[in-house]
DNA sequence: ATGAAATAGGACTACGCAAGTCGTATTTGC
DNA sequence: GCAAATACGACTTGCGTAGTCCTATTTCAT
């Protein structure tokens, strides 16, 4: 409960890792060697970043991937917004149709929780990429 | 992902609800029926509440439940760590042994991971029951 | 041109956890 | 003694996470 998943967490360490690197081009096998992860999986991780634009990618022989912007401008919310595809939300009804929870129209705790939600995502937008280098 | 399970949802209802009734003595039948939550999964939920000595237990017929605490002394942080038996953590290496994940030596977001982490117990301990009758 | 190095992306499996159900025991007021 | 309530363990079901496998495509270098 509450935990990142580990595609996150391959996100956030792939993109601190180009830029730690000055975003010189860095590939999937580099990466996934020197964190020991499974390259499979980083692969698509790095696909999403890419169609998110948080990164480009260079195909073919001497390719991989480079940031997009610059490193003060990724906060972690956006590497989580964009690897999990669906709205981050700490209770069904922020994340998905609020009529999906069967008790969402007596639910008194869907107002405290928003102004929790809320508070998260300040947290999450505030830390950049460029500080964790 | 990042999203807080059922049992703290209704345990939170069922905390403010009692908190709303001036701490009078409550049963799991009236509340599971007034907000349409299942009342043996409620019943677990309060159990573990009773235990984790936010609540207190009054067995037998006219029974039922009351606060074990003011209102005000009891954080949405304390509600989630007594129903989630485990350390709750927004990484693996937070909630168990940091040497279950097989990158932990050579990660590069721990640290800044632990920040988060930080903060967002931060924002769970400063919302109490008090604020959302 | 051809082959190697790289990204792109779909299909599938295995596992664990969340949510709910069921059955039974125990306590206690009337 | 009965009814109303809590206590608690065993079980099922479904879904999301993590990982594997396979194939296609792009592009550089020889
Ligand atoms: S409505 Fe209340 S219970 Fe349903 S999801 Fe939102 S917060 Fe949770
Ligand atoms: S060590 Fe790094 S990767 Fe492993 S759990 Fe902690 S943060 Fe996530």
């Amino acid at each position: 409960m509450l935990k990142l998943s580990k595609k996150v967490e391959y996100g956030l360490i792939a993109v601190r890792h180009i830029a730690s690197l000055n975003n010189q081009i860095s590939t999937v096998k580099e990466i996934s060697e020197k964190y020991t992860i499974p390259s499979d999986v980083l692969a698509k991780v790095m696909q999403r970043l890419t169609k998110g634009k948080l990164i480009s990618s260079h195909q073919g022989a001497m390719g991989g991937y480079t940031l997009a912007r610059r490193a003060e401008e990724i906060s972690v919310m956006d590497v989580i917004a964009v690897i999990e595809g669906t709205q981050v939300g700490i209770a069904q009804c922020f994340s998905e149709e609020p009529q999906n929870c069967s008790i969402f129209h007596n639910c008194t705790i869907k107002n405290p929780l928003g102004k929790i939600q809320h508070n998260l995502e300040l947290v999450f937008n505030s830390m950049k990429v460029s500080e964790i280098v």
